[in-house]
DNA sequence: CCCTCGATTCTCT
DNA sequence: GAGAATCGAGGGT
């Protein structure tokens, strides 16, 4: 599929594309090798709060920031956010720039590069979990943060699926604190039977109450 | 399988 | 200053 034509099909609704790229092959090439793997699991997350219809999950909801730069430009691209200190998670940027949407890449089936793949997953003890969550996947295809912004015509290749699949289902998002993660957005989408699929996760408050008994006060 | 909890630093208010 | 679109270890069922 040529690059244009891909952008075609990521300018849509991210509640339109995430189904779709269901089945989806996602590759980064690197000197190390190619790692590819096949969706199985994503989130759409819609636009900003100024939008038709707003999403509070999305990091773009309260508006422009520095983080959040990438979702605002043209579909095709990936953003990249690091998270919880240590992991990073990979969303393809959607619809026309200026909306601000993207599909997160929850989980999915490594097809290529299976060696190189469980290098990088060191703590993972079977194949099923080498790409099971996005901070995994992520990390099974090598990507950090200098991949924040990266177009989906070099080291990345997006490739679609040769039809819908014939099977999806869909529910909350995982992970997702306040109205963001109510059964309001079921948008995450996931293939029925795959064992790559992620454990359902509601968002756990966490505060600094909770950590701050082996902190050090000062 | 399940659950709870600590790690670690960036981001935005 | 507080919380984060998470993971992995450890222990129980």
């Amino acid at each position: 599929m040529e690059y244009d034509e891909l952008l075609h099909w990521l300018l849509r609704d991210p509640v339109a594309v995430a189904p779709d790229l269901l089945g989806a092959v996602l590759t980064h090439t690197t000197a190390e090798g190619a790692v590819s793997v096949r969706l199985t699991e994503v989130e759409a997350y819609r636009g900003h709060r100024d939008s038709e219809h707003a999403d509070p999950g999305s990091h773009s909801y309260n508006g422009r920031t520095a983080r959040n730069e990438v979702m605002w430009g043209p579909p095709g691209h990936l953003y990249v956010y690091f998270t919880y200190g240590m992991h990073y998670c990979a969303n393809i940027v959607c619809g026309p720039a200026g909306r601000s949407s993207g599909c997160l890449l929850r989980a999915g089936e490594i097809v290529e590069g299976i060696d190189l793949a469980m290098a990088r997953r060191a703590a993972a003890r079977k194949e099923s979990e080498l790409a099971r969550g996005p901070a995994r996947l992520a990390q099974a295809l090598g990507i950090t943060r200098e991949h924040n912004g990266a177009a989906l015509d070099g080291e990345f290749r997006l490739l679609p699926p040769a039809r819908r699949a014939p099977s999806v289902l869909n529910g909350p998002r995982v992970g997702v604190a306040g109205a963001g993660g109510s059964a309001d957005y079921p948008w995450r989408f996931w293939l029925p039977g795959e064992p790559s699929v992620s454990a359902y996760r509601a968002a756990k408050p966490r505060t600094r109450a909770r950590t701050a008994g082996n902190a050090v006060v000062r």
